[in-house]
DNA sequence: TATTGTTATACTCTATAACTATA
DNA sequence: TATAGTTATAGAGTATAACAATA
């Protein structure tokens, strides 16, 4: 953790470490709050949530998986278990033939508000406890940023099939 | 993302998604790198990197388990691939037979200087490249301040076996 | 009795590629 | 031909519980 190592600094190395420890512990802490309060996965929690934000509680198959960090056939497989329980619909959308609608159904907007209260309990606790407002704004700020620069510059949303950088 | 769900102001909210999706992000992107460039999960890299860091190149598996965010069999799995490859080496400890340590070979060693340039690179273009100074100086504050409050109200670290908080 | 580590097992998840259908 | 989505398959990873050995 002393050294340059190649090309960051100490700070820059320790940061780094630190936001994936950071991440990493907030997300089991909540993914295990999720199963035991609503038998959901983090990924699946995502899912309903985003849909429950959308503006008609629907979104395409594609712009959902683009939205959480996934791949087309796991957001299937994931959209099929929701479906199953009957937290999702899916159904053609009526513009592109090709495309799936999927939309929260009022179960699944039940169930996140159910599981809501405690999620955001456990992030308040071990997240926003020890920070200060400016540090709230700071941070917003800054990860916001990065998101977006992330973003710009796909890094694994690079489209599996589009082919022009299979690198092998 | 607007009403204060909960207990969480739509800042707060934000803040929290952000540093998910930023790490999420982060993490696709070196761990697509690891499996290229060294036939390395992320986890297995951690692990490489945190034996070539400490002392003598060694950790017990317990003090290993408990700095990667992971479960004990998790890590005999992922120690046993690694033993495998020849990267690490496994060996009863003089102090505590109970006890197994675990140290980095010369080829381990080998392997991360291999990877780090490129791994650091990445992490530098997608993390850093969008910060200031002074963002850098203060998301380092903040996380570190935020990791030592969740390691010490140990979130998921609950020992799986001490029988006090099994709930069920 | 408590702790360290391993193993066996069962399961979840994920990615790849092949496939269908529509644009 | 390109895009949207599904499916089949195969593999990696994970957790649980049972186990053996030492403290």
């Amino acid at each position: 953790m002393s050294e340059p190592a190649g090309g960051l600094n100490a700070e820059q190395l320790g940061t780094y470490f630190a936001l994936m420890e950071v991440s990493s512990l907030l997300q089991y802490a909540v993914d295990e709050h999720l199963r035991a309060d609503g038998d959901l996965s983090w990924v699946q929690f995502q899912i309903l949530a985003r849909l429950a934000n959308a503006p008609e509680g629907r979104l395409r198959m594609t712009d959902l998986a683009d939205g959480v960090v996934y791949s087309r056939s796991g957001l299937t497989y994931q959209a099929g278990l929701l479906d199953k329980r009957g937290l999702i619909s899916r159904s053609p959308s009526p513009d592109d033939e090709r495309s799936t609608m999927v939309t929260v159904t009022d179960a699944g907007r039940d169930l996140v508000a159910h599981v809501l209260p405690g999620h955001v309990d456990r992030v308040r606790q071990l997240l926003f406890e020890p920070m200060t407002g400016t540090d709230l704004a700071a941070l917003g700020e800054v990860l916001g940023r990065v998101r977006d620069h992330m973003r710009a510059n796909p890094p694994r949303s690079a489209k599996p099939r589009a082919g022009r950088n299979r690198g092998e």
